[in-house]
DNA sequence: ATGGTTGCTTAGCAA
């Protein structure tokens, strides 16, 4: 099984790039956020023309996830039908041949010490609980998204320049160390050991030119699926052109 | 250097 994750940073503007992506790469599940639309305005068509399944949360304006799949995905859940569900959709799951699939926005958190840092956390701890409830350990779990952090200092192009940044704060990379804690590994760093890999560059400041960038994109995969994965990349050419989202594809191969 | 760009929506927010 072929693994992507990719923020497309709106699926309206990003429907062509998406689509010559799938027939290039022929992944076969695709987890998506910030799409940035209603369900309603979704590009199944498309989609299902290319070969594709669509599990969808959208939402208007903001945020919007889905899961994308050449086989029909099952047993779909939209956010963590939780206490403190909200209208935020930055969760999907579904099962796709036996494996757990979850795409994740978590969110970004603004600056550290505000109202949106402290829904950060909070998001990511009930993050950590959804997979308490939803999974055991044996199970087959991919978690797959952007997590809004760079884990450690060598997924930062320049880590002094974005010390105290949402993205590397020390307690931001506890809470998503919480969340891995759960059995899952980084399937980047099964296969890749040295910095300089990023998966997003800030659209200012000439980001992407200069290489200023973070990995903040992770496919994090439960033991028994870190033992079959063969492989993983980030396609770091989809960032270049004309209208690029700011995020890359990530992509984590799966032998089942 | 508190800059700069993109997307959604249409002046301001979110990233």
């Amino acid at each position: 099984m072929k693994l992507m994750t990719w923020n497309v940073n709106s699926i309206r503007v990003r429907e062509a790039r998406l689509l010559r992506l799938l027939e290039a790469a022929r992944p076969d599940v695709v987890c998506l956020q910030e799409l940035k639309v209603v369900n309603e305005a979704f590009p199944f068509e498309a989609l299902r023309d290319a070969g594709y399944h669509a599990a969808v949360h959208g939402q208007k304006t903001y945020n919007g996830v889905a899961i994308l799949s050449r086989l029909e995905p099952e047993g779909v859940e939209r956010g963590f039908g939780d206490d403190e569900d909200d209208e935020q959709a930055r969760l999907v799951a579904a099962r796709i041949a036996g494996v757990h699939v979850a795409s994740v926005y978590v969110p970004n958190g603004a600056e550290v010490g505000s109202e949106k840092w402290a829904y950060k956390l909070s998001w990511m701890k009930r993050l950590r609980h959804w997979l308490d409830r939803r999974f055991a350990r044996p199970d087959l779990v991919a978690l797959c998204g952007d997590f809004n952090v760079a884990p450690e200092a060598r997924d930062v192009s320049d880590p002094d320049a974005w010390e105290g940044s949402v993205l590397t704060d020390p307690e931001a990379r506890k809470a998503l160390q919480d969340v891995r804690a759960f059995g899952l590994v980084d399937s980047f760093r099964l296969h890749h050991e040295e910095p300089g890999f990023y998966s997003w560059w800030d659209y200012r400041m000439l980001g992407f030119p200069r290489n200023k960038g973070l990995r903040i994109d992770h496919i994090d995969l439960s033991g028994p699926l870190a033992e079959r994965c063969t492989g993983a990349s980030i396609e770091r050419d989809e960032r270049k052109g004309k209208q690029p989202s700011d995020h890359a594809p990530v992509i984590a191969e799966l032998d089942l």
